[in-house]
DNA sequence: TCAAAAGTGTTCCGAATACACCCATGA
DNA sequence: TCATGGGTGTATTCGGAACACTTTTGA
Protein backbone atom coordinates (compact mmCIF):
# COMPACT_ATOMS: atom_id res chain seq x y z
CA UNK A 1 0.00 0.00 0.00
CA UNK A 2 1.52 3.31 -1.02
CA UNK A 3 1.68 6.07 1.51
CA UNK A 4 -0.55 9.00 0.73
CA UNK A 5 1.10 11.15 -1.87
CA UNK A 6 -0.58 14.28 -0.57
CA UNK A 7 0.96 13.97 2.84
CA UNK A 8 4.44 13.63 1.45
CA UNK A 9 6.94 14.63 4.07
CA UNK A 10 9.84 12.75 2.55
CA UNK A 11 13.23 13.86 1.40
CA UNK A 12 14.05 16.78 -0.84
CA UNK A 13 16.25 16.08 -3.79
CA UNK A 14 19.34 17.84 -5.04
CA UNK A 15 21.82 17.06 -7.76
CA UNK A 16 25.57 17.40 -7.28
CA UNK A 17 28.02 17.17 -10.14
CA UNK A 18 31.57 15.87 -9.94
CA UNK A 19 33.28 17.61 -12.86
CA UNK A 20 36.64 16.02 -13.53
CA UNK A 21 38.96 18.38 -15.40
CA UNK A 22 42.03 16.99 -17.07
CA UNK A 23 44.83 19.08 -18.50
CA UNK A 24 46.79 17.61 -21.39
CA UNK A 25 49.68 19.99 -20.80
CA UNK A 26 50.14 19.79 -17.04
CA UNK A 27 48.85 16.19 -16.83
CA UNK A 28 46.74 17.14 -13.83
CA UNK A 29 43.32 15.84 -12.87
CA UNK A 30 41.20 18.29 -10.92
CA UNK A 31 37.65 18.57 -9.67
CA UNK A 32 35.63 21.73 -10.08
CA UNK A 33 34.29 23.12 -6.80
CA UNK A 34 32.40 26.21 -5.75
CA UNK A 35 32.94 28.16 -2.58
CA UNK A 36 29.62 28.26 -0.81
CA UNK A 37 28.10 31.69 -0.31
CA UNK A 38 25.24 30.56 1.93
CA UNK A 39 24.89 28.54 5.06
CA UNK A 40 25.44 25.75 5.87
CA UNK A 41 29.16 25.34 5.14
CA UNK A 42 29.46 29.02 4.25
CA UNK A 43 32.83 29.64 2.61
CA UNK A 44 33.63 25.95 2.29
CA UNK A 45 34.21 24.31 -1.07
CA UNK A 46 31.38 22.16 -2.38
CA UNK A 47 30.39 20.40 -5.55
CA UNK A 48 28.25 22.52 -7.84
CA UNK A 49 24.66 21.47 -7.39
CA UNK A 50 21.12 22.53 -6.87
CA UNK A 51 17.61 21.40 -6.15
CA UNK A 52 15.68 19.55 -8.79
CA UNK A 53 12.93 21.77 -10.09
CA UNK A 54 9.40 20.87 -10.92
CA UNK A 55 9.09 18.98 -14.18
CA UNK A 56 12.81 18.41 -14.42
CA UNK A 57 14.59 15.08 -14.52
CA UNK A 58 17.77 14.80 -12.48
CA UNK A 59 19.78 14.60 -15.70
CA UNK A 60 18.25 17.89 -16.83
CA UNK A 61 19.11 19.42 -13.47
CA UNK A 62 22.69 18.24 -13.78
CA UNK A 63 23.08 19.69 -17.26
CA UNK A 64 21.39 22.94 -16.29
CA UNK A 65 23.38 23.44 -13.09
CA UNK A 66 26.67 22.69 -14.78
CA UNK A 67 25.84 25.20 -17.50
CA UNK A 68 24.56 27.90 -15.13
CA UNK A 69 27.36 27.68 -12.62
CA UNK A 70 30.31 27.01 -14.87
CA UNK A 71 29.27 27.58 -18.47
CA UNK A 72 30.25 24.01 -19.29
CA UNK A 73 28.26 21.90 -21.70
CA UNK A 74 29.75 18.45 -21.45
CA UNK A 75 29.16 15.61 -23.90
CA UNK A 76 29.48 13.16 -21.06
CA UNK A 77 27.33 13.49 -17.95
CA UNK A 78 26.27 10.34 -16.19
CA UNK A 79 24.36 9.42 -13.04
CA UNK A 80 26.59 7.86 -10.41
CA UNK A 81 24.56 7.13 -7.28
CA UNK A 82 22.04 8.68 -4.94
CA UNK A 83 23.52 9.68 -1.59
CA UNK A 84 21.06 9.56 1.23
CA UNK A 85 22.70 9.29 4.63
CA UNK A 86 20.34 10.73 7.21
CA UNK A 87 22.83 13.26 8.53
CA UNK A 88 24.46 14.30 5.29
CA UNK A 89 22.79 17.73 5.33
CA UNK A 90 22.22 19.69 8.54
CA UNK A 91 19.12 21.32 7.05
CA UNK A 92 17.30 18.01 7.14
CA UNK A 93 16.50 15.09 4.93
CA UNK A 94 18.06 16.20 1.68
CA UNK A 95 19.28 13.53 -0.71
CA UNK A 96 21.67 14.08 -3.57
CA UNK A 97 21.67 12.38 -6.94
CA UNK A 98 25.35 12.50 -7.88
CA UNK A 99 26.42 12.94 -11.49
CA UNK A 100 29.87 13.02 -12.98
CA UNK A 101 31.35 14.69 -16.04
CA UNK A 102 34.76 14.55 -17.68
CA UNK A 103 35.97 17.77 -19.29
CA UNK A 104 39.12 19.00 -21.01
CA UNK A 105 40.28 21.93 -18.92
CA UNK A 106 41.60 23.77 -21.97
CA UNK A 107 38.10 23.71 -23.46
CA UNK A 108 36.59 25.48 -20.48
CA UNK A 109 34.72 28.65 -21.38
CA UNK A 110 36.54 31.90 -20.76
CA UNK A 111 35.54 34.05 -17.87
CA UNK A 112 35.05 31.41 -15.21
CA UNK A 113 34.87 33.43 -12.05
CA UNK A 114 37.95 32.35 -10.13
CA UNK A 115 36.55 33.90 -6.96
CA UNK A 116 33.87 31.24 -6.77
CA UNK A 117 34.95 28.32 -8.95
CA UNK A 118 37.88 26.47 -7.50
CA UNK A 119 39.84 23.65 -9.08
CA UNK A 120 41.42 21.22 -6.65
CA UNK A 121 43.62 18.36 -7.76
CA UNK A 122 42.59 14.86 -6.86
CA UNK A 123 45.43 14.56 -4.38
CA UNK A 124 44.48 17.82 -2.68
CA UNK A 125 40.89 16.69 -2.42
CA UNK A 126 41.73 13.41 -0.77
CA UNK A 127 44.21 15.04 1.59
CA UNK A 128 42.94 14.89 5.15
CA UNK A 129 43.64 18.62 5.42
CA UNK A 130 41.05 19.50 2.79
CA UNK A 131 37.56 20.09 4.10
CA UNK A 132 34.59 19.88 1.77
CA UNK A 133 30.94 20.60 2.46
CA UNK A 134 28.43 17.84 3.25
CA UNK A 135 29.54 14.33 2.21
CA UNK A 136 31.07 15.68 -0.98
CA UNK A 137 34.46 14.08 -0.40
CA UNK A 138 32.77 10.70 -0.23
CA UNK A 139 30.81 11.47 -3.40
CA UNK A 140 34.00 12.43 -5.25
CA UNK A 141 35.73 9.25 -4.08
CA UNK A 142 32.86 7.12 -5.32
CA UNK A 143 32.72 8.92 -8.67
CA UNK A 144 36.49 8.71 -9.10
CA UNK A 145 36.42 4.96 -8.63
CA UNK A 146 33.63 4.68 -11.15
CA UNK A 147 35.45 6.92 -13.64
CA UNK A 148 38.64 4.88 -13.43
CA UNK A 149 36.73 1.65 -13.94
CA UNK A 150 34.57 2.91 -16.75
CA UNK A 151 37.14 4.71 -18.90
CA UNK A 152 38.73 1.33 -19.64
CA UNK A 153 35.69 -0.20 -21.26
CA UNK A 154 33.84 2.72 -22.84
CA UNK A 155 34.33 5.61 -25.22
CA UNK A 156 33.99 8.26 -22.54
CA UNK A 157 37.59 9.40 -22.99
CA UNK A 158 36.87 10.34 -26.60
CA UNK A 159 33.61 12.10 -25.70
CA UNK A 160 35.55 14.53 -23.55
CA UNK A 161 37.91 15.61 -26.33
CA UNK A 162 37.22 18.04 -29.21
CA UNK A 163 35.66 16.65 -32.37
CA UNK A 164 39.05 15.91 -33.91
CA UNK A 165 41.69 14.44 -31.67
CA UNK A 166 44.85 12.36 -31.87
CA UNK A 167 45.61 8.98 -30.35
CA UNK A 168 48.44 10.43 -28.23
CA UNK A 169 45.92 12.86 -26.72
CA UNK A 170 43.44 10.07 -26.10
CA UNK A 171 46.16 8.06 -24.41
CA UNK A 172 47.08 11.01 -22.24
CA UNK A 173 43.46 11.28 -21.06
CA UNK A 174 43.70 7.64 -19.99
CA UNK A 175 46.98 8.18 -18.22
CA UNK A 176 45.72 11.22 -16.34
CA UNK A 177 42.54 9.48 -15.23
CA UNK A 178 44.23 6.21 -14.30
CA UNK A 179 47.18 7.96 -12.69
CA UNK A 180 49.71 5.76 -14.44
CA UNK A 181 51.40 5.50 -17.81
CA UNK A 182 50.28 2.94 -20.35
CA UNK A 183 52.14 1.28 -23.19
CA UNK A 184 51.58 3.06 -26.50
CA UNK A 185 51.30 0.00 -28.70
CA UNK A 186 49.08 -1.95 -26.35
CA UNK A 187 46.86 1.09 -25.90
CA UNK A 188 46.37 1.50 -29.64
CA UNK A 189 45.63 -2.17 -30.13
CA UNK A 190 42.96 -2.18 -27.45
CA UNK A 191 41.32 1.13 -28.23
CA UNK A 192 40.99 0.42 -31.93
CA UNK A 193 39.37 -2.98 -31.37
CA UNK A 194 36.51 -1.23 -29.56
CA UNK A 195 35.54 0.30 -32.87
CA UNK A 196 34.36 3.72 -31.81
CA UNK A 197 37.25 5.52 -33.51
CA UNK A 198 37.02 6.79 -37.08
CA UNK A 199 40.26 7.75 -38.76
CA UNK A 200 40.11 10.97 -40.75
CA UNK A 201 42.33 12.10 -43.61
CA UNK A 202 43.54 15.04 -41.55
CA UNK A 203 46.69 15.45 -39.55
CA UNK A 204 47.58 17.83 -36.76
CA UNK A 205 50.06 20.34 -38.13
CA UNK A 206 52.21 23.12 -36.82
CA UNK A 207 54.47 21.41 -34.33
CA UNK A 208 58.09 20.61 -34.94
CA UNK A 209 57.59 16.89 -34.92
CA UNK A 210 55.85 14.25 -36.91
CA UNK A 211 52.19 15.25 -37.36
CA UNK A 212 49.66 13.01 -35.65
CA UNK A 213 46.69 11.43 -37.37
CA UNK A 214 43.34 12.96 -36.38
CA UNK A 215 40.46 10.72 -35.34
CA UNK A 216 36.81 11.35 -34.56
CA UNK A 217 34.05 9.54 -32.66
CA UNK A 218 31.54 7.35 -34.40
CA UNK A 219 29.11 7.86 -31.51
CA UNK A 220 27.99 11.03 -29.78
CA UNK A 221 27.05 9.37 -26.55
CA UNK A 222 28.55 6.83 -24.24
CA UNK A 223 29.00 3.29 -25.48
CA UNK A 224 30.33 0.49 -23.28
CA UNK A 225 32.09 -2.70 -24.24
CA UNK A 226 32.01 -6.11 -22.54
CA UNK A 227 31.04 -5.15 -19.04
CA UNK A 228 27.82 -3.63 -17.89
CA UNK A 229 27.45 -0.41 -15.98
CA UNK B 1 23.33 29.51 -5.59
CA UNK B 2 20.98 26.98 -4.13
CA UNK B 3 17.29 27.32 -4.71
CA UNK B 4 15.27 28.16 -1.66
CA UNK B 5 14.73 25.03 0.37
CA UNK B 6 11.45 26.32 1.77
CA UNK B 7 9.86 26.68 -1.63
CA UNK B 8 10.76 23.12 -2.59
CA UNK B 9 8.42 21.99 -5.33
CA UNK B 10 10.68 19.25 -6.59
CA UNK B 11 10.19 15.56 -7.00
CA UNK B 12 8.81 13.13 -4.47
CA UNK B 13 10.86 10.04 -3.82
CA UNK B 14 9.86 6.41 -3.71
CA UNK B 15 11.85 3.23 -3.42
CA UNK B 16 11.15 0.16 -5.55
CA UNK B 17 12.74 -3.20 -4.88
CA UNK B 18 13.59 -5.83 -7.46
CA UNK B 19 13.56 -9.06 -5.45
CA UNK B 20 15.13 -11.85 -7.44
CA UNK B 21 14.00 -15.27 -6.20
CA UNK B 22 15.94 -18.34 -7.24
CA UNK B 23 14.78 -21.88 -6.70
CA UNK B 24 17.48 -24.52 -6.34
CA UNK B 25 15.03 -27.30 -7.15
CA UNK B 26 13.19 -25.92 -10.16
CA UNK B 27 16.19 -23.84 -11.33
CA UNK B 28 13.90 -20.89 -11.94
CA UNK B 29 14.64 -17.21 -11.48
CA UNK B 30 11.64 -15.10 -10.62
CA UNK B 31 10.89 -11.55 -9.56
CA UNK B 32 8.50 -10.77 -6.75
CA UNK B 33 5.66 -8.46 -7.75
CA UNK B 34 2.56 -7.10 -6.08
CA UNK B 35 -0.79 -6.59 -7.74
CA UNK B 36 -1.66 -2.95 -7.24
CA UNK B 37 -4.80 -2.25 -5.22
CA UNK B 38 -4.89 1.49 -5.88
CA UNK B 39 -4.79 3.74 -8.87
CA UNK B 40 -2.85 4.32 -11.02
CA UNK B 41 -2.25 0.91 -12.63
CA UNK B 42 -4.95 -0.66 -10.44
CA UNK B 43 -4.76 -4.44 -10.70
CA UNK B 44 -1.48 -4.38 -12.61
CA UNK B 45 1.66 -6.03 -11.26
CA UNK B 46 4.28 -3.70 -9.86
CA UNK B 47 7.49 -3.88 -7.88
CA UNK B 48 6.97 -3.63 -4.14
CA UNK B 49 7.78 -0.10 -3.09
CA UNK B 50 6.75 2.92 -1.11
CA UNK B 51 7.49 6.50 -0.36
CA UNK B 52 10.54 7.39 1.69
CA UNK B 53 9.42 8.60 5.08
CA UNK B 54 10.78 11.45 7.10
CA UNK B 55 14.10 10.65 8.71
CA UNK B 56 14.56 7.51 6.69
CA UNK B 57 17.37 6.75 4.27
CA UNK B 58 16.41 5.04 1.03
CA UNK B 59 18.18 1.89 2.22
CA UNK B 60 16.03 1.86 5.32
CA UNK B 61 12.94 2.32 3.21
CA UNK B 62 13.96 -0.59 1.01
CA UNK B 63 14.53 -2.89 3.99
CA UNK B 64 11.32 -1.79 5.68
CA UNK B 65 9.13 -2.11 2.58
CA UNK B 66 10.52 -5.54 1.74
CA UNK B 67 9.84 -6.70 5.30
CA UNK B 68 6.37 -5.15 5.51
CA UNK B 69 5.11 -6.32 2.15
CA UNK B 70 6.74 -9.73 1.91
CA UNK B 71 8.18 -10.64 5.29
CA UNK B 72 11.61 -10.98 3.72
CA UNK B 73 14.74 -9.88 5.51
CA UNK B 74 17.49 -10.20 2.95
CA UNK B 75 21.22 -10.13 3.70
CA UNK B 76 21.80 -8.52 0.35
CA UNK B 77 19.98 -5.33 -0.62
CA UNK B 78 21.79 -2.83 -2.80
CA UNK B 79 21.02 0.44 -4.50
CA UNK B 80 20.87 0.15 -8.28
CA UNK B 81 19.94 3.49 -9.80
CA UNK B 82 17.52 6.36 -9.46
CA UNK B 83 14.85 6.40 -12.16
CA UNK B 84 13.59 9.84 -12.96
CA UNK B 85 11.97 10.07 -16.37
CA UNK B 86 9.52 12.92 -16.30
CA UNK B 87 6.53 10.82 -17.35
CA UNK B 88 7.27 7.65 -15.42
CA UNK B 89 4.41 8.27 -12.98
CA UNK B 90 1.08 9.78 -14.08
CA UNK B 91 0.61 11.35 -10.64
CA UNK B 92 3.45 13.75 -11.28
CA UNK B 93 7.13 14.11 -10.66
CA UNK B 94 7.83 11.00 -8.62
CA UNK B 95 11.29 9.51 -8.78
CA UNK B 96 12.21 6.01 -7.72
CA UNK B 97 15.42 4.85 -6.10
CA UNK B 98 15.66 1.26 -7.28
CA UNK B 99 17.12 -1.44 -5.04
CA UNK B 100 17.70 -5.08 -5.72
CA UNK B 101 17.79 -8.16 -3.51
CA UNK B 102 18.63 -11.80 -4.16
CA UNK B 103 16.69 -14.36 -2.15
CA UNK B 104 16.42 -18.14 -1.97
CA UNK B 105 12.77 -18.88 -2.71
CA UNK B 106 12.75 -21.85 -0.33
CA UNK B 107 13.72 -19.54 2.51
CA UNK B 108 10.73 -17.30 1.97
CA UNK B 109 8.57 -16.91 5.07
CA UNK B 110 5.39 -18.96 5.16
CA UNK B 111 2.09 -17.31 4.61
CA UNK B 112 2.96 -14.99 1.76
CA UNK B 113 -0.41 -13.87 0.53
CA UNK B 114 -0.62 -15.34 -2.96
CA UNK B 115 -3.52 -13.04 -3.79
CA UNK B 116 -1.24 -10.04 -3.75
CA UNK B 117 2.33 -11.26 -4.11
CA UNK B 118 3.04 -12.65 -7.53
CA UNK B 119 6.17 -14.38 -8.74
CA UNK B 120 6.91 -14.03 -12.43
CA UNK B 121 9.82 -15.73 -14.11
CA UNK B 122 12.38 -13.56 -15.86
CA UNK B 123 11.21 -14.80 -19.25
CA UNK B 124 7.57 -13.98 -18.46
CA UNK B 125 8.56 -10.51 -17.30
CA UNK B 126 10.44 -9.67 -20.45
CA UNK B 127 7.72 -11.11 -22.66
CA UNK B 128 6.02 -8.35 -24.62
CA UNK B 129 2.68 -9.71 -23.43
CA UNK B 130 3.43 -8.93 -19.80
CA UNK B 131 2.38 -5.48 -18.65
CA UNK B 132 3.91 -3.97 -15.55
CA UNK B 133 3.10 -0.71 -13.82
CA UNK B 134 5.13 2.46 -14.36
CA UNK B 135 8.62 1.89 -15.82
CA UNK B 136 9.08 -1.22 -13.71
CA UNK B 137 9.98 -3.46 -16.63
CA UNK B 138 12.85 -1.12 -17.45
CA UNK B 139 13.95 -1.11 -13.81
CA UNK B 140 13.96 -4.90 -13.69
CA UNK B 141 15.98 -5.08 -16.90
CA UNK B 142 18.56 -2.69 -15.52
CA UNK B 143 18.79 -4.54 -12.21
CA UNK B 144 19.03 -7.91 -13.95
CA UNK B 145 21.98 -6.71 -16.01
CA UNK B 146 23.66 -5.45 -12.87
CA UNK B 147 22.97 -8.68 -10.99
CA UNK B 148 24.47 -10.81 -13.75
CA UNK B 149 27.57 -8.63 -13.90
CA UNK B 150 28.04 -8.39 -10.18
CA UNK B 151 27.53 -12.00 -9.15
CA UNK B 152 30.72 -12.90 -11.01
CA UNK B 153 33.00 -10.68 -8.97
CA UNK B 154 31.42 -10.53 -5.53
CA UNK B 155 30.19 -12.73 -2.70
CA UNK B 156 26.54 -11.84 -3.22
CA UNK B 157 25.67 -15.42 -4.22
CA UNK B 158 26.80 -16.68 -0.85
CA UNK B 159 24.96 -13.93 1.02
CA UNK B 160 21.68 -15.18 -0.37
CA UNK B 161 22.15 -18.75 0.90
CA UNK B 162 21.62 -20.06 4.45
CA UNK B 163 24.53 -19.87 6.87
CA UNK B 164 25.84 -23.29 5.85
CA UNK B 165 25.80 -24.14 2.18
CA UNK B 166 27.54 -26.40 -0.30
CA UNK B 167 29.58 -25.54 -3.36
CA UNK B 168 27.12 -27.33 -5.65
CA UNK B 169 24.35 -25.09 -4.28
CA UNK B 170 26.50 -22.01 -4.75
CA UNK B 171 27.21 -23.05 -8.30
CA UNK B 172 23.52 -23.55 -8.96
CA UNK B 173 22.82 -19.99 -7.80
CA UNK B 174 25.34 -18.82 -10.39
CA UNK B 175 23.81 -20.92 -13.11
CA UNK B 176 20.29 -19.72 -12.39
CA UNK B 177 21.32 -16.07 -12.34
CA UNK B 178 23.54 -16.31 -15.41
CA UNK B 179 21.08 -18.48 -17.28
CA UNK B 180 23.75 -20.92 -18.37
CA UNK B 181 25.66 -23.85 -16.97
CA UNK B 182 29.22 -23.42 -15.78
CA UNK B 183 32.05 -25.91 -15.47
CA UNK B 184 32.31 -27.38 -11.99
CA UNK B 185 36.11 -27.42 -11.73
CA UNK B 186 36.59 -23.95 -13.17
CA UNK B 187 33.88 -22.61 -10.91
CA UNK B 188 35.52 -24.01 -7.79
CA UNK B 189 38.92 -22.73 -8.77
CA UNK B 190 37.64 -19.19 -9.30
CA UNK B 191 35.30 -18.96 -6.34
CA UNK B 192 37.86 -20.24 -3.87
CA UNK B 193 40.50 -17.75 -5.02
CA UNK B 194 38.19 -14.93 -3.97
CA UNK B 195 38.67 -16.01 -0.39
CA UNK B 196 35.25 -15.34 1.09
CA UNK B 197 34.52 -19.03 1.62
CA UNK B 198 35.33 -20.79 4.86
CA UNK B 199 35.28 -24.56 4.87
CA UNK B 200 33.59 -26.14 7.87
CA UNK B 201 34.05 -29.62 9.27
CA UNK B 202 30.44 -30.45 8.55
CA UNK B 203 28.92 -32.32 5.65
CA UNK B 204 25.39 -32.37 4.35
CA UNK B 205 23.92 -35.76 5.21
CA UNK B 206 20.80 -37.71 4.45
CA UNK B 207 20.83 -38.02 0.71
CA UNK B 208 21.66 -41.17 -1.14
CA UNK B 209 24.77 -39.77 -2.66
CA UNK B 210 28.15 -38.58 -1.58
CA UNK B 211 27.71 -35.91 1.10
CA UNK B 212 28.81 -32.41 0.17
CA UNK B 213 31.14 -30.30 2.23
CA UNK B 214 29.48 -27.37 3.98
CA UNK B 215 30.94 -23.88 3.70
CA UNK B 216 30.14 -20.57 5.35
CA UNK B 217 30.77 -16.88 4.57
CA UNK B 218 33.65 -15.03 6.08
CA UNK B 219 31.81 -11.74 5.54
CA UNK B 220 28.26 -10.76 6.37
CA UNK B 221 28.01 -8.04 3.78
CA UNK B 222 28.87 -7.64 0.15
CA UNK B 223 32.52 -7.73 -0.87
CA UNK B 224 33.68 -7.17 -4.42
CA UNK B 225 36.82 -8.34 -6.15
CA UNK B 226 38.80 -6.65 -8.93
CA UNK B 227 36.18 -4.49 -10.50
CA UNK B 228 34.41 -1.57 -8.98
CA UNK B 229 30.70 -0.72 -8.92
C1' DT C 1 25.91 -53.35 -6.33
C1' DC C 2 23.93 -49.58 -8.24
C1' DA C 3 22.43 -44.86 -9.01
C1' DA C 4 23.43 -40.19 -8.23
C1' DA C 5 25.91 -36.47 -7.30
C1' DA C 6 30.58 -34.81 -5.06
C1' DG C 7 35.13 -34.01 -5.75
C1' DT C 8 39.60 -33.33 -8.20
C1' DG C 9 44.18 -31.59 -12.31
C1' DT C 10 45.95 -30.80 -16.62
C1' DT C 11 46.06 -29.09 -21.31
C1' DC C 12 44.89 -25.53 -24.50
C1' DC C 13 43.89 -21.11 -26.24
C1' DG C 14 43.36 -16.29 -26.43
C1' DA C 15 44.02 -11.89 -24.38
C1' DA C 16 47.04 -8.80 -21.95
C1' DT C 17 51.76 -7.49 -21.26
C1' DA C 18 56.49 -6.38 -22.22
C1' DC C 19 59.52 -4.55 -25.28
C1' DA C 20 62.78 -1.31 -29.44
C1' DC C 21 63.27 0.79 -33.53
C1' DC C 22 62.17 3.81 -37.61
C1' DC C 23 59.51 8.06 -39.38
C1' DA C 24 57.95 12.85 -40.34
C1' DT C 25 58.15 17.42 -39.21
C1' DG C 26 59.79 22.36 -37.99
C1' DA C 27 63.46 24.68 -36.14
C1' DT D 1 70.80 17.70 -39.20
C1' DC D 2 68.79 17.46 -35.06
C1' DA D 3 65.36 17.24 -31.47
C1' DT D 4 60.79 15.80 -30.64
C1' DG D 5 57.19 13.05 -30.36
C1' DG D 6 54.37 9.74 -33.84
C1' DG D 7 53.88 5.31 -35.44
C1' DT D 8 54.46 0.16 -35.83
C1' DG D 9 55.00 -5.86 -34.72
C1' DT D 10 56.41 -9.87 -32.13
C1' DA D 11 57.46 -12.83 -28.23
C1' DT D 12 55.95 -14.02 -23.63
C1' DT D 13 52.99 -14.66 -19.87
C1' DC D 14 48.87 -15.36 -17.45
C1' DG D 15 44.15 -16.22 -16.75
C1' DG D 16 39.95 -18.46 -18.60
C1' DA D 17 38.01 -22.43 -20.96
C1' DA D 18 37.70 -27.20 -22.12
C1' DC D 19 37.70 -31.67 -20.58
C1' DA D 20 36.97 -37.28 -17.68
C1' DC D 21 37.49 -40.08 -14.07
C1' DT D 22 37.26 -41.56 -9.09
C1' DT D 23 34.79 -41.28 -4.55
C1' DT D 24 31.09 -41.54 -1.21
C1' DT D 25 26.75 -42.36 0.24
C1' DG D 26 21.79 -44.46 0.86
C1' DA D 27 18.72 -47.40 -1.22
Amino acid sequence: MDDDIYNYGGPKLTVDIVTFLYNLKTLELKVLLIKRDTKPFLGINALPGGFIREDESSFETASRVLQEKTGITSMYIEQVKTFDSINRDPRGQIFSVAYMALVNEEELPDGLDARITQRLSISEIFSSKTKLAFDHKEIIQYAYNRLQAKISYSNLSALSLPQYFTLPDLQTVFEIVLGETVDKRNFRKKITTFGFLKETDKKRKGESKRPAQLYTNKYKKIVTYDRLI
